[in-house]
RNA sequence: GUGCCCGUAGCUCAAUCGGAUAGAGCACCAGCCUUCUAAGCUGGGGGUUACAGGUUCGAUUCCUGUCGGGCACGCCA
C-alpha cells in the first residue's frame, strides 16, 4: 500500500458487500443501493451495513441469516479485521488498526489536497448566490447567502467539480430607479432645492454620500428643472391618498424627463458606486465571484424578447386584460403568470427567464440558485419556463437558505433595508470579525432558520466554537514548532504505537474527513463540515490533555506527532472550505 | 383562507435521505495548570423527539389529523 493509492475505505466496502450480494442472490433490482453508516459505538465496530434487513423480504429469509450468508461470500480484505453480525441483522466491519495507523502517511503526504475527490468528475456546475440589488450595501440576510454559497462552491470544488460563481446584478428594474430618484433628492437638497423626501424612497446615509459626491464633482450640473419634478402630483406629497408606489413611480418618470441624458449619468454613478462597495465588502468576507453578470445586458442583446418568443412560438402564452401571460399551471403553479405588462415593459420574471436561458446555452452540467427562502413560491414557475423551453429543469437545483435573525445584548435587531435602519454586513465583520462571521452563518442546516448571536461570536472563550477549532490548530502548531524539526519527516514514520482507543477513534475520525466532504457535496451542506471540524477539535482537545507527545520513546514520539500533524492538516483543510483562517498562534 | 418549511434537554442546534441505548455546545453543579497554549480537559444532573393515530422487523425521520411558529401568495424585484 503506498500513500497515493489508499483506498477510500467506505467504497472499498461497499463494493465487497455488493459483491457479497451478487453471490448469493440473482434478485439484481431488489436492491439498489448498499448503505454504510458509521457506528455510534465502538462495539459495533468503524462501519455499519443495513443490507441484510432490506434483503430479507425478497428473499424470504431472516436479517441475521441473510447476513451471515453475506458474510460467507465476502471476498477477503487486506483492511478487514472482523466482520459480525450483530442485533437484528446489522453486519458490522472492523477496520485493522493497521490500515488506520498507515493511514496517516496518506494525509501526510496528500497535504492540502487531502479530503479532495473526483466525485464531480470534472463537470461544470454553477453556483449563483448572493444576487442582492445594488441599492445599498449589503446587509447581515445577504451575509449568509454569500457565506453558504462560497464555502459551498469550495467544497464542490474540492469534490472534483469545475466550479463557476456567478452574481446576478438586477440592474434593470424600478429599484435602480428607485436609487437614482433617491440620490437625485439628496443632490437636490445639497443645492438648497428642498422636495419632500418620499417614506418609500431610500433613507439610508449612504445615498446622501453619493449625492454629496456628484455634488462635489458637477455642482450644480444636475439640477436642471426640480420645479417640474412635482407635475401632475399633488402638492403636499407626502399628504395625499394616492398610492404612495404610484407617487414614486411618478417621481421617476417626471425625473427620467427633466434630467433626460444626464438620467443615466446618476443612474449609472449609483450603479457603478453600489455595484463596487458590495464587490469590496464580499472580497473583504473571502467570497469572489467569476461573473458578474447583468440583467439590463439581457434587455440590451434582445435576449428577453427573445425569450419570450420562444414561449409565444411553443404556444405558451395567452393575451388577457392586454397583459402576456405564461401559462405556467401548465407545468404546476398554481397560477398563470404575466411576462408583459399592459404597458409593454416585461416583468422581472420574464428577464429571468431569459436569463435561466441564458445559463443553459452557456454549457453546465448542473446550475445551482441558492436564494433566500421567501423565495420559494417563485419556483414552480421558474422550472416551469425552462420546461415549457424544452430544457431539463433537473439540471436546476434551487437550495434555499433562510433568514438568519441578529441578536445583539440578548434582542433581536431590527432589520429593514428601505428605512435604512439595519446591521449592515461591513459592520457585523467589524464587530465579530470575518472568521466567526463565517463560521457562524455556516453552522446551521441552510434551511433552518439561524440565530445569530453577535456577543457570542464576539466572545473570546470557550463559549466560541470558531475559536475552540482554531485553537485546537494552533495548539498542533506550538507543539511542532518545540519539536523543532521538518514536519515532512513524519510523513513515512512508523505509526504502529497509536493503539489507544483516543488514538484509534481519532484516526478514524480523520479517515471519515473525505466522506463528510463528499456528504456536504452531495447534499449541499456545508454546515457538516463545520460540525465535523468541532467534533475533531473536541477530540483533539481531549486527546492533547490527557497524553504527551514529546516523549523520550522516539517511535512513540514520531508516531503521536504524525498523528497531530494530519490532525493539524485537516483542520486546516477544513478551515479552508469555510474560507476562516487557520492561525499558528493565539 | 391556500401552498411550502418547521416544532428534538431550560436555551441554540445535531442525528450520515427508515437503523442499534436520540447526541453536542451554552447555562447549572463538582474537580484538573511546577509538565507540549486553561480560548483547554474530566465527571454529574437533565427527553413520552409538540400532540393523537397509522404504515413495519424498526419512526425524530414516511402518511393522516390537531395545535403552535416562520415564509409566500402583485401587471414588485
Amino acid at each position: 500500500m503506498t500513500s497515493t493509492d489508499f483506498p477510500n475505505f467506505k467504497t472499498h466496502f461497499i463494493e465487497l458487500l455488493q459483491q457479497a450480494s451478487n453471490a448469493i442472490t440473482s434478485l439484481e433490482a431488489t436492491v439498489v443501493d448498499i448503505e454504510l453508516t458509521r457506528t455510534k459505538q465502538a462495539s459495533h465496530g468503524d462501519y455499519s451495513c443495513n443490507l441484510a434487513m432490506q434483503l430479507a423480504k425478497p428473499l424470504h429469509k431472516s436479517p441475521r441469516e441473510i447476513a451471515q450468508l453475506l458474510i460467507n461470500a465476502l471476498p477477503p480484505s487486506p483492511y478487514l479485521e472482523k466482520v459480525e453480525v450483530a442485533g437484528a441483522g446489522f453486519i458490522n466491519l472492523f477496520i485493522k488498526n493497521s490500515a488506520k495507523q498507515q493511514f496517516l502517511h496518506y494525509i501526510l503526504h496528500s497535504k492540502n489536497t487531502f479530503g479532495n475527490s473526483t466525485l464531480g468528475q470534472g463537470k461544470r456546475i454553477q453556483v449563483e448566490f448572493v444576487s442582492a440589488n445594488p441599492t445599498g450595501p449589503l446587509h447581515v440576510g445577504h451575509g449568509r447567502g454569500a457565506a453558504i454559497g462560497a464555502s459551498l462552491s469550495n467544497i464542490l470544488t474540492a469534490a472534483g467539480f469545475d466550479v463557476s460563481r456567478e452574481f446576478y446584478v438586477n440592474d434593470a428594474g424600478r429599484q435602480m430607479d428607485i436609487l437614482t430618484l433617491s440620490t437625485w433628492l439628496r443632490y437636490l437638497e445639497l443645492n438648497h432645492i428642498h422636495i419632500p423626501f418620499p417614506q418609500n424612497a431610500y433613507q439610508g446615509e449612504y445615498v446622501k454620500i453619493m449625492a454629496q459626491q456628484i455634488f462635489q464633482a458637477h455642482a450644480q450640473r444636475y439640477v436642471h428643472q426640480p420645479e417640474l419634478l412635482l407635475d401632475s402630483l399633488p402638492e403636499a406629497v407626502l399628504a395625499t391618498e394616492m398610492n404612495p408606489d404610484e407617487q414614486l413611480d411618478k417621481l421617476i418618470a417626471n425625473t427620467k424627463e427633466i434630467l433626460g441624458q444626464d438620467y443615466a449619468y446618476i443612474h449609472n454613478f449609483v450603479l457603478t458606486e453600489q455595484l463596487g462597495d458590495c464587490r469590496n465588502d464580499l472580497m473583504e468576507f473571502g467570497v469572489e465571484f467569476d461573473t458578474w453578470f447583468s440583467e439590463q445586458s439581457l434587455f440590451d442583446n434582445g435576449l428577453v424578447a427573445h425569450a419570450i418568443e420562444l414561449l409565444a412560438k411553443k404556444q405558451h402564452l395567452y393575451q388577457q386584460d392586454g397583459a402576456t401571460w405564461f401559462r405556467s399551471t401548465n407545468f404546476g403553479d398554481e397560477k398563470d403568470r404575466v411576462v408583459q405588462r399592459e404597458n409593454g415593459q416585461f416583468t422581472y420574471f420574464a428577464s429571468d427567464i431569459a436569463y435561466h436561458l441564458n445559463k443553459f446555452g452557456r454549457g453546465f452540467d448542473q446550475v445551482i440558485n441558492i436564494w433566500g427562502a421567501d423565495h420559494h413560491g417563485y419556483i414552480p414557475r421558474v422550472k416551469g419556463a425552462l420546461q415549457a423551453l424544452d430544457l431539463d429543469a433537473e439540471k436546476l437545483q434551487i437550495a434555499l437558505v433562510q433568514f438568519a435573525v441578529l441578536y445583539r445584548n440578548g434582542k433581536k435587531a431590527p432589520m429593514s433595508t428601505r428605512s435604512g435602519e439595519f446591521v449592515t454586513l461591513r459592520e457585523l465583520r467589524q464587530e465579530v470579525g470575518k472568521d466567526a462571521a463565517r463560521f457562524f452563518y455556516v453552522m446551521r442546516k441552510s434551511d433552518q432558520h439561524l440565530d445569530f448571536d453577535m456577543d457570542l461570536a464576539k466572545s473570546q472563550s470557550n463559549e466560541n466554537p470558531v475559536y475552540y477549532v482554531q485553537y485546537a490548530h494552533a495548539r498542533v502548531c506550538s507543539v511542532l514548532v518545540q519539536w523543532n524539526d521538518n514536519v515532512d519527516n513524519l510523513q513515512d514514520v512508523n505509526t504502529d504505537a497509536l493503539s489507544s482507543p483516543a488514538e484509534l477513534a481519532l484516526l478514524q475520525k480523520l479517515i471519515d474527513f473525505p466522506d463528510t466532504l463528499e456528504m456536504a457535496a452531495k447534499e449541499f451542506s456545508p454546515h457538516l463540515i463545520a460540525f465535523y471540524l468541532r467534533e475533531l477539535a473536541s477530540e483533539f482537545h481531549s486527546y492533547y490533555n490527557s497524553t504527551r507527545f514529546l516523549v523520550p520513546e522516539i517511535p512513540l514520539q514520531h508516531a503521536r506527532l504524525a498523528l497531530i500533524a494530519s490532525i493539524r492538516q485537516t483542520l486546516s483543510n477544513g478551515l479552508l472550505l469555510l474560507d476562516v483562517s487557520a492561525p499558528d498562534k493565539m
